[in-house]
DNA sequence: CTAGGGTTAG
């Protein structure tokens, strides 16, 4: 303890007589110790138990001090603790997150002769209930509270109202709530609250409605509970029509109803609308920031997330483990490897709490940027992990190529009686086709429904149509989705036609555009997919009408964009890109590219290209593709041996495959690609997708 | 001495 101020500027010794005077009693650890030793000094400490309680309570306020305060607590000199004394110190235990100390502070008080539990101590130990998810603890407690006639106490039945919510018996919540005579705004926060922890979000709406129409008065917590729920429901509507209330009644200061107001509009795709919110706050707090960012990733504006979280550095604001886990995921998605790197050493640095979310986030992020050995790092140094987790490395390991490592792990996650769910299925299926595991794949399949329950899912069935496509088993695909007992979705005619268009099936790559088509949801990749069925069997009139076919009905094709981090910087490349200030450099850079692997053997791949023009326009528009030039990109700006990363928003085409291939070996260069769905790792002249992709 | 609220992964 702190006890380096010189004495001429302590407060002066209390005399026996009055109490000391409350203004030193602020939780400030060099005033509190002088004035405890002041207090036993003159002897008042023992003789005036509200010096005791005062001098307590200060200490209790803050959590650093809260050794001190136990020490007071229980060491002597000092009068017997009274009731509110163990009150004080049982929401301190409570403030600084040790419910269990709380209670155990309860049953030492029950055979305390000083002492008994009033409704200030049963409202505090039922929230501490809450806080441990202590179902029947807390049962305990009310039975306590019955005998001893409490439960008139507002305060007891809210606590326990939330009790029971954070113990999930919403419906035990609602009996209490409806048994009570005449319900404030107090209890009908805590039954607002109580559906709303549990994902009855429209009840959370429902019970609004009926206060508003019965003319009940609301406040500032039930607006926050309802705000949020709007947001989950995507009820714009109400949501607004609350925004307009607090602009109208200034509550604009209240953070929390201004964060979950953020979230809301987030959530309900109005981003701008959030981000002027947020602009306007007078001070945002680690949540604000937290939910403004959470809210572009979650837009899949993933840029800004990264953007307004340096922002936030800038502003000094730390962050904490959920921000992270926005960030982490924004940085998955863009594979922003070295932004995402730093966070985790930041997480290490500030022992930021690994949970099993931020964990999860982790070992996504890494898998994402296609660092498994990293990502198995992370999954093995989280202290508890959940299906999530698992699954989430079972993911990263498909989408990586590593099938056979997957399906280990799969067998792990049985051995460690985890329960899988339907996505850790999806995992499973994706790395039997990517890894073209087809009896493995159909035996999991099966497994699935008879030895799990899980229902097949539009997504499973896809996974299947995709493996026994791609190890071109082409007819009994199609034979698949004809005796499959849903409605065959795009995604998985989609499926089958990226197999047709891998293993040249016209006929059935036909079939599958005229079912994608009168679906009605098709995409300018459905035609070129097409259209490149009918060139590589030489059908060049069919290929050319569909491509003016799908000019016709004005499909637009999705440009191809390529990222590439540098320095913790995204950079964004378009093919035929000319909107980056070392345009000429990097076209440059990719001519001296092309020239090197074609002495290496590299012959375009133009088969591919529209048709209208020339063989030299054509190859010269193949190495524009926008990997090609963020990969020269990387090749100017990265250190010699450092690996090449980067990021693309369709497949790979096999023009660039090839040159990658070609280009790893020239140059000695590793180089990762993440395209839609997979991973491909380029060395020395090889990919590990093994062509199969 | 008293409640209740906002941000989070596959």
């Amino acid at each position: 303890m702190a006890t380096a101020v010189p004495t001429a500027a302590l407060p002066t010794p209390a005399r026996a007589g009055p109490a000391p005077p409350r203004a030193p009693l602020r939780a400030d650890p060099r005033y509190l110790t002088q004035l405890h030793a002041a207090l036993i000094k003159s002897g008042e400490l023992t003789a005036s138990p509200k010096s005791f309680h005062s001098l307590l309570e200060a200490a209790a306020a803050s959590p650093t001090l809260l050794p001190y305060a136990v020490s007071l607590f229980r060491l002597g000199p000092r009068p017997p603790p009274s009731t509110p004394c163990y009150n004080v110190l049982m929401r301190a235990f409570l403030h600084a997150g040790h419910p269990e100390d709380a209670l155990h502070l309860f049953v030492e008080m029950l055979g305390a002769a000083s002492a008994c539990p009033d409704q200030h101590t049963v409202a505090c130990v039922l929230k501490s209930c809450s806080r441990m998810c202590a179902l029947d603890v807390g049962r305990g407690v009310q039975a306590y509270a019955i005998k001893r006639g409490l439960m008139a106490d507002r305060f007891v039945l809210s606590s326990l109202i939330h009790m029971y919510a954070s113990c999930r018996d919403v419906s035990a919540a609602r009996l209490l709530f409806d048994a009570v005579e005449e319900n404030g705004v107090v209890m009908w926060n805590a039954i607002i609250t109580a559906y709303l922890k549990n994902g009855y979000w429209m009840e959370v709406v429902e019970m609004f409605k009926g206060m508003l129409e019965v003319g009940l008065a609301f406040d500032e917590v039930t607006l926050v509970s309802v705000v949020t729920a709007c947001g989950r429901i995507g009820d714009a509507k109400l949501g607004t029509w609350v925004a307009g209330y607090v602009d109208e009644k200034g509550l604009v200061r209240s953070r929390n109803l201004m964060t979950a107001l953020i979230d809301m509009y987030a959530k309900c795709g109005e981003l701008g609308k959030a981000r002027r919110l947020f602009d306007g706050m007078q001070s945002r707090d680690v949540v604000a920031w937290s939910a403004m960012i959470s809210g572009y990733t979650q837009a899949d504006q993933c840029r800004e997330a990264l953007a307004l979280f340096s922002e936030m550095q800038l502003a000094g604001v730390e962050p904490n483990n959920v921000t992270m886990v926005s960030v982490l995921s924004a940085c998955a998605v863009l594979g922003a490897l070295e932004t995402g790197t730093w966070v985790h050493s930041y997480i290490r640095r500030k022992r930021l709490p690994l949970t099993i979310i931020l964990g999860t986030a982790l070992v996504d992020f890494y898998a994402k940027c296609g660092c498994i050995d990293e990502a198995v790092e992370a999954f093995e140094s989280m202290p508890v992990k959940n299906s999530w987790t698992w699954t989430a490395l079972i993911k990263g390991m498909a989408t990586n190529g590593r099938g056979r490592e997957a399906l280990e792990l799969f067998s792990s996650m049985r051995k460690a009686s985890v329960e899988p769910t339907y996505v850790t299925f999806i995992g499973v299926l994706m790395a039997c086709s990517h890894s073209c595991l087809v009896e493995e794949g159909r035996r999991h399949f099966d497994s699935m429904t008879q030895d799990y329950g899980i229902k097949p899912r539009a997504e499973h069935y896809g996974c299947i149509v995709d493996l026994l496509g791609r190890a071109g088993l082409v007819d009994e695909a199609y034979q698949f989705i004809r005796t499959m007992p849903i409605e065959p979705s795009t995604v998985i005619w989609r499926a089958l036609l990226s197999s047709c268009a891998v293993h040249k099936n016209v006929e059935i790559g036909e079939e599958a555009l005229k079912q994608i088509i009168s679906l009605n949801s098709h995409h300018s990749g459905d035609y070129i997919l097409m259209s490149n069925i009918y060139a590589s069997v030489g059908q060049w009139k069919d290929a050319a009408m569909i491509r003016k076919e799908m000019k016709d009905r004005g499909i637009e094709k999705t440009p191809g964009c390529s990222l590439i981090e540098l320095d913790g910087v995204v950079f964004e490349f378009f093919a035929e890109d000319s909107d980056h200030p070392q345009l000429r450099e990097i076209y440059q850079k990719v001519e001296e590219m092309i020239d090197r692997i074609k002495m290496a053997g590299y012959i375009p791949n133009t088969a591919d290209v529209r048709l209208e023009v020339d063989e030299h326009e054509k190859e010269v528009s193949v190495s524009h593709h926008s990997e090609k030039l963020a990969i020269a990109f990387g090749l100017m700006k990265l250190d010699p041996g450092a690996t090449i990363r980067l990021s693309k928003n369709l497949r790979v085409c096999t023009d660039c495959h090839s040159a990658t291939k070609l280009i790893s070996k020239v140059y000695n260069r590793e180089i990762v690609v993440r395209d839609w769905n997979r991973f491909h790792h380029f060395k020395d002249g090889t990919c590990s997708c093994n062509d199969y992709w």
